[in-house]
DNA sequence: CTGTTAGCGCGTTCAC
DNA sequence: GTGAACGCGCTAACAG
């Protein structure tokens, strides 16, 4: 049957020479499809004998002995802390994306404990979502030792290791100050998690710019959810059906802005119209659902983030020229779409 | 500055040998904490100064290199189609709970190709969640040649790699049977991407329960959603307003039922009383939330799978005596609790 | 009992 | 098109 030597063990680049009768140094030029410096050097009848050859094996390159000659794994680590959240999948579909042309593979770390990953486990470049205070000092280490890394922390600059950043705050106001032309019954949907009524950077630009606008503070306006789409769609749903309903809603991320428009078209109310609904975080289903999600976010965040960590990854890991490691400070953008138009006095809701 | 000697290079353990004074057999032995068969071959203040120059170097064994030479890689692979699914966290996080005192790594890999990554790069296990027709052929070189694998599909022989199955067809007919005792209008919460009414394992076990209970279809009992907590949210809502509403749902899967049971709370209706809610997938939110919900699925399904793939990762090699390779089937039980409780002629709803 | 020597196992790559 | 050194950590066999 066509078939042949298979010992279960896996075969190396020495039995695919024996086999084809050339030297291991033939069969890695063949495959690698590469040579020192001068034109192919290797004839095509035997080129073709040795990848019959290893195709008939099943010959695949061992990396870890590739990795040891080279120093390039072809392979980016991602530390992603929230698997769950979309936020993550959006950084794992860029990245994907864009290592997949230069045949680099992204694997990705579920765990947060990446300190002791790293410590053993090398790639060409990693990215990491967050670090704890207690983590910096892990951090530098990794860098002075000749580990490429992309961090993404607000507030930590970067010593050997790139850092971005994404600043929430005077976007999230954006947003707020968006909503405030229109009206003044402006609700705030949010995780009781995140911070809530306490903490959080985006639910403080919502009350500090309705401070601003001297519009007295209104609990009953602050929507508190679980974290879930449901949740949110529950939460919603209490909020709009209130004696003196909210004329607009600023939904803390834009999952939960989706949710949000979702329960007011069920209750007929529809958004932009009825009420305007505005997320924060500019994520691609805003944009493709109808009636489009206004937002405010960074402008193709994910494409820059995985644009820059490829980069890193591919160019040599020059300990010297290090291309001198940066920060990447996004600038966030208001997206006026259709849930939430642009009002003035003529068209604003109260 | 207690720092010292950072090239920017990753150090090796031949630097260590020399500053310390020592070989690099003393070394490997000093932090690997082993020695070929007798005791502790290495005397106390040597092992003090080796540590010593290593921690303040930084260094840290090369993986690629160790792998060569023993053959494992001290991670396993994690090969998931649908990153966004609860299912796959909850494989993630039970694998990483058996390989964290392994000193196994979990890497997940988040490409449906595993073909393309599993032919270069190898793992001491690799854990594979769909195989598409046109990849079984490769899954079976694979294991040829060495690969230790295990592959979660229904209808899959093994042939050198571990199957498991967990075949939900009864499980499900289970379901809707456990409903049918004190119901007659059950309606039907299903993603419409799922195959909805036409195909769909899940789907089709609801509509052949019923036919065979006697029970015409009714077309508006079928709730379609769009796969988010949210849509499920929606479609309930709208099944428990129609005139002649559904005293029981039958919930495809148990986030879906989740939010089936919110929505119903919503509206007055509690789950377990006033309707009965079921779900699919054994999932454990369902059974720490109040009401606790009523569900089929097996027992122990991530648990048992992280053991497998485990086992098979530290367990040596060995091609010849691989403890056979096995199918894992996975009973489906039926989880009789709060949501839907058990019903007799006394206290059915019709 | 303590420590070293030397060679292994990969794929890569320079010099012939 | 080949030979052989190379880079890495591991470990059997040996020397003090």
């Amino acid at each position: 049957m066509g078939k042949a030597s298979n010992t279960g063990v896996r075969p190396t680049i020495r039995m695919v020479a024996e086999l084809a009768g050339v030297s291991t140094a033939t069969v890695s030029y063949v495959l690698s499809g590469r040579r020192g410096d001068a034109g192919p050097g290797v004839s095509d009848p035997t080129a073709e004998k040795v990848k019959a050859v290893a195709e008939r094996l099943g010959y695949r390159p061992n990396q870890a002995a590739r990795a040891i000659r080279t120093g390039r794994t072809n392979t980016v680590i991602l530390s992603l802390t929230m698997l769950s959240d979309p936020w993550s999948l959006s950084v794992i579909e860029a990245v994907q994306k864009a290592a997949a042309p230069l045949g680099i593979t992204p694997m990705i770390l579920g765990d947060a404990d990446w300190v002791k990953v790293l410590g053993t486990h090398s790639a060409d470049a990693v990215f990491v979502d967050a670090v704890r205070p207690g983590q910096r000092d892990a951090l530098r280490k990794l860098a002075e030792h000749g580990t490429t890394l992309v961090v993404f922390d607000e507030g930590l600059e970067p010593e050997g290791f790139d850092v971005i950043r994404s600043i929430a705050g005077p976007g999230c106001r954006m947003a707020v100050q968006h909503l405030l032309h229109g009206h003044r019954r402006i609700a705030c949907l949010t995780p009781a998690t995140a911070g809530g009524a306490s903490g959080g950077t985006r639910y403080r630009a919502y009350s500090e710019a309705l401070m601003e606008a001297g519009i007295p503070e209104n609990e009953d306006y602050v929507g508190l959810f679980d974290g879930t789409s449901a949740g949110a769609y529950a939460a919603t749903t209490r909020l709009l059906s209130l004696p003196d309903r909210p004329t607009a809603i600023y939904a803390t991320t834009d999952f939960a802005a989706v949710a949000a428009i979702n329960a007011a078209q069920r209750i007929g109310l529809a958004a932009g119209v009825d009420v305007d609904i505005i997320g924060v975080g500019n994520t691609v289903e805003g944009e493709r659902m109808s009636p489009s999600l206004s937002t405010v976010g960074p402008v193709d965040f994910f494409g820059k983030l995985a644009r820059l960590l490829l980069q890193r990854a591919t160019s040599p890991t020059t300990p010297d020229a290090k291309s001198e490691p940066a920060v990447l400070d996004f600038p966030w953008h208001l997206f006026v779409r259709e849930s939430a138009p642009h009002r003035s006095s003529a068209t604003r809701l109260y």
